[in-house]
DNA sequence: AACTATTTATAAGA
DNA sequence: TTCTTATAAATAGTT
């Protein structure tokens, strides 16, 4: 529409593609606007200019609203794509689920690893940038949070160890006071340097409490139950907060 | 344009309505098409019909790879106009990033919960059954996983522990035959009961090396290297597959 | 940014 | 739905 017919291809000359691309981005705006509000449709609508810049149309403004519904529906599609040629049970479903996520990933990740590039913008490339400085913090906070957690935990374990050799001792220490009584046959001073058991080395952590049972009670139950329990508060973590 | 000029509000009569829309939508798609190509932009193009059908158009038909450009511009934008009324650091970028995000979960998540259905489509609805189905067979899936391992953990350390214990007794009866060889003073059938303190119950997890030199030395280190493990190969988990 | 000759889109009718 | 056609809208080239 105008003075002279349109060749569907790039418009070479660069002023006038910059100039046509503003009037047609208006037209195609007000359209989308149009078929929205006249035929009660949902329309989510994204341009970007040759140089970057983002126009953008959404419904409502609901653009995260109508591209989440976007995506229900073109998972849907390759699922149901995908169930055609041999669909044993929602195998194939999980697949190409799978599937898409992983594409999704891989293309994110060739730019996350500095890859691809030639593609993006100057503006792109200083918004991956800003994003990955920020993942690396959130990368090393998190790092450095599970360190410590790690650490405290050691110490606090290391506590409770000391208490129980502590004690251990305690009861063996008697045990001799009980032999240092009665006379010494043979080997003076045997008892005198300590129980030389106490001095074997590189004996692994040890349980005296509830073996002699035949069944391990206490602990692993609470162990158990404590993974039931985060698993819990992980799953209400996603979705309530 | 056409034979009377067009009120932009809602067509109430459904047939002209659809008719519209069906006359529309091309008019669009191909209006996108068309500034996609003379002006080399790059357009994604949704749309959903008030009976909840989708028709599509992307620069190329990468739909994702614009979304997610989208995406990061959209994330840009938001931080920028969080960053102006007080900025600190990288405090309200995160910020208002974390709350972009579970504002998308909390929609989501009411949908997931069976709320706010009513904007939803029959289609809609079906494709939200379906998923929910499937994720429900996953999180059960995982749940049962993560039991098992836990349980053959438990496993796994009741062993340990029963071995440890092993070696505790037979080390503790060479001692007692140590005593036994030697006539007893009073109290008589003392120690054919076997070691009084073996029987004391709930005490806890016992360390028999390294405990008297002053250094907790090797099961904590062994635990801290694990955790850095687990971290490195976590980490080249998510950036190489 | 404004103008205008044309092309294009489409509302109404068949 | 699809085709036709009169007319409204969009816009290419120009100023």
């Amino acid at each position: 529409m105008g003075r002279g017919k349109v060749q569907l291809k790039r418009i070479e000359n660069k002023i006038n593609r910059q100039v046509t691309f503003s009037k047609r981005r208006v037209g195609l705006l007000k359209k989308a606007h149009e078929i929205s509000v006249l035929c009660d449709a949902e329309v989510a609508l994204v341009v970007f200019s040759y140089k970057g810049k983002l126009f953008e149309y959404a419904t409502d403004s609901c653009m995260d609203r109508i591209l989440e519904r976007y995506e229900r529906y073109s998972f849907a599609e390759r699922q149901l794509v995908a169930n055609e040629p041999e669909s044993p049970a929602n195998w194939t479903l999980e697949y190409s689920k799978l599937k898409a996520r992983i594409e999704l990933l891989q293309r994110n990740h060739s730019h996350y690893m500095g890859e691809n590039l030639d593609s993006m913008s100057l503006k792109d490339l200083q918004i991956l940038e800003q994003q990955i400085d920020t993942s690396l913090k959130n990368i090393r906070f998190r790092k450095n949070q599970l360190l410590h957690e790690s650490i405290s935990e050691m110490q606090k374990k290391e506590k409770a160890l000391r208490e129980q050799n502590g004690m251990l001792e305690k009861k063996i220490k008697e045990k001799e006071k009980e032999m240092a009584v009665r006379p010494q046959w043979g080997l003076p001073n045997h008892g005198a340097n300590g129980p030389s058991f106490l001095m074997a080395p590189q004996l692994p952590h040890l349980n005296i409490g509830g073996t002699y049972e035949g069944e391990s009670a206490e602990a692993p139950r609470n162990e158990l139950d404590l993974n039931l329990d985060s698993l819990y508060s992980c799953h209400l973590g996603c979705f309530t907060t």
